[in-house]
DNA sequence: AGCACGCCGACT
DNA sequence: GTCGGCGTGCTC
């Protein structure tokens, strides 16, 4: 069942449902007191449980499985190591559209003599929405008495014999149908049509519709879809409907993929350059002797060419690929790219599509389809049923955005991947440019291949990195807002240039604290431990943690003068301070705030593409996956806050992420020139993102995780409690940690507060389980399932959510 | 997770 | 004396 119990749940069949019956099949099962499920089979035995009364099922919703043996296997798998259940597994694998539940439909009665005297007001409101409507959704209801609770009334409602209700369960998946429009057998002979056509002289416009179509259907010989032959003919849906009913014209309904390639059909692979042929060989060496291999290549090296050669030899013996990609480098861009190389064998699945689209691409990945060969997605689409894979590719494979954190199954895509290949006998590729120390040690030791790409592609030189430090400039007072000089100088030689410009800063909105300067009272947000961020376009105060907003204030809170000042800077204030320093060009910005829209995304891109903007400032989102050739100069405002983040892997994601938005300077001929602005110049971090050197960052990273006990030396499991009530959450993490302590010792840290420790309301902190490598990964998980089982049966702790993550980083 | 049930404080 | 809040326990 798709719920958060870890056990299965037993329903009786008939003899001939049971013959019929194959575990991954879904039925559709009564469950609790008037509710219907969407499970799935997971076995079929023959004998009565004793313990309780079984009931029977309700419908049968599959002719053949939708999942496979390996899936259940590999989710059991999932369900294990991320200590989870499988419901809940089930609830991220499968997309909505399978997992129908019923709904409460709400009808009049049919024997009904009502006597509308004795009504409440909101009864009768009931009553008479059912004269215009014979059926009601609960919600329905909801929206026309106006509140959420409408129990009461329906209750009234029912013992008074007005109303019924049933449980209806509605298949949420619809095929795309088109309708069709072809002319009727009888008219098919000259000289019938001809009558026709006379005899309707006097029906210019039908006319006219009919000899649209002659002319299209010509073109295309069957018939014309309905919505076009409309629209050619310039006519209205009445008119083809009169030609309907006198039975000259007869509709049918061809079923439509809404997931349709439409573009030019395969072309020839780019040939590779000497490094990437090498690489090519090497990685298929690796393959002989290793399951997984990391491709460690510079960025624009052009490892996604390696990438589309390894894909097109695989699905040339029929076997299919998982390209797996964190979601916001899903850009069009790189769906473009394959599509020109794979054209209609490529599928793209992630959450932004439909439920209805990711339903077909489910089927079609079931039945080994050939236009979903080739499967493009974020983490997610390792759920879908691949029947036989050949190769996982993991692209950015040191991305945090593979781990998923909220809600369960806490999973990371990239070693779960590595599992799922492991059950089909699969080869896995990781690529980077910046590899995640452990996946890096772990090729270093050679539990994976190794495969270097040193050069950028067409020996394009790496960016030019230079520090730029501020703490001098300040102190000079020679900074012009958030600008040294130093980088104004280099912003206004790129746009004499007429070249383009990326500017980086990791936080959004205009300015993070707003604080007084009489008082020193800063805003803070009701619900959560947190300093509200100004943001200016809407002139609003928000909550980045729980979205509580307010409008900017004008004075202060506490005191009441009008010494309000910003501390801080997001992208907003870069933003205008940008537009007053250089008013004459185009500047944009791209954060969460600015692209929300479903199509804002590709417009920044596209514009930035035809080069209407000569400055983009922008968050995380910059790092990823935007190619473009006139972008010649890289700016981070400030790498400080990066550097600072309490975090263990501050440090490597600092470095990652400095490498990849420089990654974006200079993809061309000429060198591209990076300005990284600091307070801390000889930061170790910051020197090896200059010099380019990743190996040293290594190293001494993980000097670092030795010391500290980190991974990859140690994993690490992570357990939350949440509670509305301080002292609870305190009592109950400190009663767990002690539980974990008599048989993990000093390997349990904590309970601690975190940075935040307290959002929506809720009190939070966390307890830390160190496993030092000789230790039992599945021994030590055992622990914390004994130890959670005895701190369910405490009464007293009932209300305090525990949250369990495995390999919380 | 949902949902029903039951207890208890608040207001007509 | 009723309404609705939330804590508790169950789901084959």
């Amino acid at each position: 069942m798709p719920i958060p119990l870890k056990q299965t749940f037993t329903y009786q069949v008939n003899k001939d449902e049971a013959g019929f019956l194959r575990q991954g099949m879904r039925v559709a099962v009564p469950f609790g007191k008037s509710k219907i499920y969407t499970g799935i089979i997971y076995s079929i035995y023959n004998n009565n449980p004793p313990a309780y009364e079984t009931k029977s099922i309700d419908q049968i919703l599959d002719e053949t499985p939708v999942i496979t043996e390996i899936q259940i296997k590999h989710w059991e798998w999932l369900a294990n190591y991320y200590m989870c259940t499988l419901g809940e597994i089930i609830r991220a694998a499968l997309p909505s559209a399978f997992l129908l539940e019923s709904e409460t439909i709400i009808s009049l009665a049919s024997e009904s003599e009502v006597d509308e005297t004795n009504f409440t007001d909101e009864e009768f409101l009931v009553f008479e929405a059912l004269q215009h409507q014979s059926m009601l959704h609960i919600n329905d209801i909801r929206n026309i008495l106006d509140r959420s609770n409408v129990v009461k009334v329906l209750d009234g409602l029912l013992n008074k014999k007005v109303i019924a209700v049933h449980e209806e369960v509605n298949d949420q998946y619809k095929p795309k149908l088109k309708r069709y429009l072809k002319l009727k057998a009888p008219y098919h002979t000259e000289e019938n049509l001809r009558t026709l056509l006379d005899s309707l002289s006097r029906a210019p416009k039908q006319k006219e519709v009919l000899m649209t179509l002659f002319m299209m259907s010509a073109q295309e010989k069957k018939g014309v879809e309905s919505v076009k032959l409309q629209k050619r003919s310039d006519t209205t849906a009445s008119v083809i409907k009169a030609l309907l009913e006198k039975d000259i014209l007869e509709e049918y309904y061809i079923q439509k993929d809404r997931v349709q390639y439409s573009g030019d059909s395969a072309s020839e692979i780019k040939t590779l350059n000497e490094a990437q042929e090498h690489a090519f060989s090497e990685i298929k060496e690796s393959f002989v002797t290793h399951d997984v291999t990391l491709l460690h290549g510079v960025t624009s090296s052009g490892k996604t060419e390696i990438y589309v050669r390894l894909i097109s030899e695989v699905i040339k013996t029929g076997k299919q690929v998982l390209y797996m990609l964190p979601e916001i480098a899903l850009t069009t861009q790189l769906i473009t790219r394959l599509q020109y190389y794979f054209a209609d064998k490529v599928s793209v699945y992630h959450s932004k599509y439909s439920v209805n689209e990711r339903v077909e691409v489910w089927n079609n990945v079931l039945d080994n389809k050939s236009k979903a060969q080739v499967i493009i997605g974020a983490r997610s689409s390792m759920f879908l049923p691949f029947k036989d894979l050949g190769l996982i590719i993991i692209d950015e494979e040191h991305e945090g955005s593979f781990k998923q954190y909220n809600p369960a199954p806490r999973y990371h895509a990239r070693d779960a991947g590595v599992v799922l290949a492991n059950f089909h006998k699969a080869k896995t590729l990781m690529g980077s440019a910046t590899p995640s120390l452990e996946s890096y040690h772990n090729a270093k030791t050679a539990k994976f291949g190794w495969v270097e790409l040193k050069k950028r592609f067409g020996n394009v030189l790496m960016p030019a990195i230079e520090l730029v430090d501020i703490k001098e400039a300040h102190r000079k007072k020679r900074m012009k807002g958030h600008f040294s000089e130093r980088l104004l100088e280099e912003i206004n030689e790129t746009l004499e240039n007429k070249e383009q410009i990326i500017l980086f800063q990791n936080r959004r909105g205009f300015s993070p604290i707003v604080e007084c300067t009489t008082c020193g009272v800063a805003p803070q947000c009701p619900n959560c431990d947190v300093s509200l961020t100004y943001h200016q376009y809407k002139k609003e105060l928000r909550c980045h943690y729980c979205g509580y907003h307010m409008a900017m204030l004008q004075d202060c809170m506490a005191c009441g003068s009008n010494t309000l000042d910003t501390k801080g800077f997001g992208t907003e204030q870069i933003e205008t301070e940008l537009k007053s320093l250089f008013p004459k060009h185009a500047i944009a910005r791209m954060d969460q705030d600015t692209t929300k829209g479903k199509h804002a995304y590709a417009k920044l891109i596209e514009k930035l593409e035809n080069e209407e903007i000569d400055i983009l400032v922008g968050t995380q989102m910059l790092a990823k996956g935007l190619d473009f050739r006139n972008i010649s100069l890289v700016g981070v405002m400030n790498a400080d806050n990066l550097l600072n983040f309490p975090d263990f892997r501050a440090h490597e994601r600092s470095f990652q992420l400095l490498q990849q938005v420089s990654g974006r300077a200079g993809r061309t001929k000429k060198r591209g020139k990076v300005l990284i602005q600091t307070f801390n110049p000889y930061h170790q971090i910051l020197q090896q993102v200059s010099t380019n050197n990743y190996e040293e960052m290594y190293e001494q990273q993980m000097e670092e995780r030795y010391q500290y006990k980190y991974p990859p030396f140690y994993r690490t499991i992570k357990i939350t409690f949440k509670d509305r009530g301080f002292e609870k959450m305190q009592k109950s993490s400190r009663w767990f940690a002690q539980a974990l302590a008599l048989k993990l010792h000093e390997n349990v840290l904590g309970p601690e507060q975190p940075p935040v420790g307290r959002i929506r309301n809720q009190f939070i902190t966390n307890i830390l389980v160190k496993i030092p490598k000789k230790q039992s990964i599945s021994k030590t998980k055992e622990i914390i399932t004994k130890v959670q089982r005895s701190f369910d049966a405490i009464k007293e702790f009932s209300s305090v959510r525990v949250v369990v993550d495995v390999d919380n980083y």
